[in-house]
DNA sequence: AGGCGTTCTCAGCAAACTCCCAGACTTCTC
DNA sequence: GAGAAGTCTGGGAGTTTGCTGAGAACGCCT
């Protein structure tokens, strides 16, 4: 079935991204710049969930979401929120189903929230938390990592970085896309991290065991059995 | 089966608050803003159980119990009041199957309550008032808890949050999932209690015994068995 | 009012994690 | 085969995150 998210934020570089990211994932979006149009857009676009920065030019976003009042009927929430906004109080004005997300954040951990509370709601595509690939095994629940039945204990990163390469088997991620998904949008440090956690994870993936992760010289990595 | 619960507060942000929660428990969710609209929703949603606040605009709850009357047929009531009010009083208006819960109540007590209540009336989903994990175990109606048999003294708080880990074996619960449902709807306090309480339950629960309870560094916590 | 158990705050310490660097290694090109 | 470009990995600095003891604040009971 074909998903609805509402998109709401005022700096279009975030909504374009994140709309993209989420289109491209087989979602149908639709975005809104402020707490008015927001409102507008969930009662003509009933979406199954919503995307909503804390900070909106005429209302705050808990403004938005009691506004929706009734009306909202069960769909959930994802707060955005500035990093040091703090827990306290989002917490008190999240609850039952909803979530929040620190700006900046990357596309990979955003759309694994969407995706874990979309599961929760009944609405994933996905019926099951667990990825696999050949005998590796990566559960979102648990966040349990294993290959052929061994525990692996990764990072947070590291965690990302794997997940990413497990929904994208066999396919070639360009550096690019990898730094994009995995890291902050705004990260502008040395991309040269992303050989650091690859050979991180090469350690922990790749022992004992026919290596999965492959270097696609130039152009990226890839998740695949090895070649004979 | 599906049941049914009437919600009736004049808070919109507390009805739904707790319609999603009960909502996302499987509970069949009617909501009532006041005395008379509770009556009317009384009769024709039918509900299991009814979550009555004491202060309405236009009749306490008591009242609203009382014109229910012969109508209510046995439908147990779980009145929500002030902290304030004195026990005394609501002891004598709640009667035979009722109960109450102080407000601000944290979602886990909410939500044990009704369990029990449901549990009494034999409309609950868990048969049974133990919750059990390895050798942990905790029994709802005589509040105790034990691991390997030997018994273990909790607070209240450390009872919320060990019930609510335990209803969620296995799954990495996020800190703010843990601070929304153990602690007060209000809670407006320092986020870090949390890694205080689990310190508490981790000296009472976890020596003298393979660790049950882990941290998932940058995401919450997990109980389950030590790897290996 | 005093005492007790409980909840919450705070601060210092410890451990884990992220990121950067630099030198070694591999692959490609000429 | 030699140089260039690209990649790998160990070491380590700096930061973040979590743990825990001490004690303040609160409510409850007598």
């Amino acid at each position: 079935m074909q998903r609805r998210i509402l998109v709401v934020d005022d700096e279009p570089n975030i909504v374009d991204l994140v709309a993209a990211t989420l289109g491209y994932q087989g979602f149908d979006v639709a975005t809104a710049a402020n707490g008015g149009e927001a409102i507008t857009a969930a009662n003509s676009f009933r979406p199954h969930l919503i995307l909503l920065d804390v900070m909106l030019p005429d209302m705050d976003g808990f403004e938005v979401a009691r506004r929706l009042g009734a009306d909202r009927s069960g769909v959930p929430i994802v707060f955005l929120t500035a990093r040091d906004t703090t827990e306290d109080k989002i917490r008190g004005l999240t609850s039952g189903g909803d979530d929040y997300v620190t700006k900046p954040f990357s596309l990979e951990e955003l759309v694994a929230r969407i995706d874990t509370i979309l599961r929760r709601v009944g609405l994933s595509d996905r019926q099951s938390s667990q990825l696999v690939f050949e005998d590796l095994e990566l559960d979102d629940d648990t966040r349990e990592v294993s290959r052929g039945g061994r525990p692996i204990e990764l990072t947070p990163t590291e965690y990302r970085l794997l997940r990413y390469l497990m929904l994208n088997p066999r396919k070639v991620l360009t550096r690019a896309q990898l730094l994009d998904h995995v890291w902050d949008y705004e990260f502008g440090g040395d991309a040269r991290v992303l050989e650091t956690y690859i050979s991180y994870l090469r350690k922990k993936v790749d022992v004992d065991a026919p290596p999965l992760i492959h270097t696609a010289r130039g152009v990226g990595y890839v998740l695949r059995m090895p070649r004979s």
